[in-house]
This record gives C-alpha cells, structure tokens and sequence, in this order.
DNA sequence: TGACGGTATGTCGTAACTGACATATTATTA
DNA sequence: TAATAATATGTCAGTTACGACATACCGTCA
C-alpha cells in the first residue's frame, strides 16, 4: 500500500489491514485530510527553521507537547482550525498558508 | 469606525461602541479573523453561484438553516474547520480555497 | 550499557463547537 | 396591508477538541 494512502488512513483513525478499507472515503473527506497533513508538514517545518523543541513551540503556542506532536501528525483529535492558530502563531504568512494548500 | 474593523471586533464577538477596544487584537488574531471573514465571503458566494437557499444547503452539509447563517457571517462560534468541510462540500476546489486565503 | 533530550501515544476533565429549535428580522409579492 | 420565503439571532444539550499529564519510544553520547 502506497505510503500516502496509508497516511490517510490513519489521519482518519482508521487501521490499516485491507485494501477495500478506502470505501467510505469521499473526495471531500480525502481533501480534507490531505490539508491536514499538508498543513502538519509546514507546522514542523517551520518549527524546525526555527531550531525549536516540540516542548518549547508548546509554549509558544499556550498548548503542550503532546498537542504540537499531534498536531504534526495530523491526528484526528487536532482540528484544520487548531493548525491554522498555530501556524499563524509561528509567523506564517497569509501567502505561506495558501501555497501550503495549493502548492 | 471602518467597516472592515467593525466586522473584525464583532467577528470576535464584541459590542463596538468605542475606539481603543481594537487593543488587544494582536497580529495572529486579526489575521485569524480575517481569514475567517473571508472564508464566510467565499461560502455564500458558492452557496448563491449554486442558488441554493440555506436551508437546502444546510441540510446538504448535515446542518442546520441557523448554523449556516453563521457560517457566513463568520460568527465567533463557527470554526475555521467547519468553513473549510463546508466549501469543500460545496465543491470548491484547493486551488479556489488557496485564492480565498491570498487573492 | 545507562542516562538524557526529544518525540510519540494514550487518557482524562473541561472548554469550545455543533446541530437543532424557537423566534425575530427583512424582503418580496399579492 | 398581510402573507410568505429567506435570513438572522439566541439558547441549549450533546459532542468534539483542547491542554495537561503520564508514560512509552527513539536516538545519541558518555
């Protein structure tokens, strides 16, 4: 199983075991779970331009270790709206945040 | 007062009645809710382009008439999230969903 | 090997969001 | 004017997302 297709499915809390397990997923959902992970990625990636630790962007941010780790993982739990505070609070820019989208 | 800082504080859920409650509104939250006011624009656009009433599009989002009507005033209790599920439900692409969030 | 810094994973009580409903407001048309 | 359709506003109970904490995992360096 492709790496990417795995990925979505365990953004959407789902094990991975067969194939067919991808019904259920409609274009809606996989497009939101793909800016999920494509925002996940830029949230690390600025992090570490920055040379900060997930405990020290935790503080930044007013949230904890384990959120930051979530949120770069693009968990369920985390919402599009959490990541977009976040990115915003590490300084992205408006523009960064559409290029993060449509790349 | 402007328009647009009108719109701002009352997104964040405020009375407007005198100058200096723009205090208090760093860089991240006014982008946050500019952001959330432009996603609000985009929702009714594509709503109207489908000439879709809000209760049909409620019901074609798994919502409520009520909810709709803040979805596109960007009221303070609406998240980012929700905005986004909803344009995607409404077909709209990434490309057009990058453009709301940098024209 | 062990200790340590960094990250990942799981759980929990609380705060924020959500759909639903009631009701108010506005616009249009007879 | 009244009636009707569309939208706005307010509230609330159920759900979800949140920060916090504990603990597990992983790499690196002594």
């Amino acid at each position: 199983m492709y790496k990417k297709k795995k990925q979505l499915l365990e953004a959407k809390g789902w094990k991975v075991g067969t194939v067919d397990e991808f019904l259920g997923l409609n274009d809606e959902e996989i497009a939101y779970i793909e800016l999920k992970l494509a925002l996940s990625k830029k949230i690390r990636e600025l992090r570490l331009e920055k040379n900060l630790t997930q405990v020290e962007t935790a503080k930044l941010l007013g949230s904890s270790q384990s959120r930051v780790a979530k949120m770069e993982s693009g968990d369920p739990s985390v919402s599009i709206d959490l990541q977009i505070r976040s990115l915003l609070a590490l300084g992205a820019s408006m523009e960064e945040l559409a290029q993060v989208i449509s790349p």
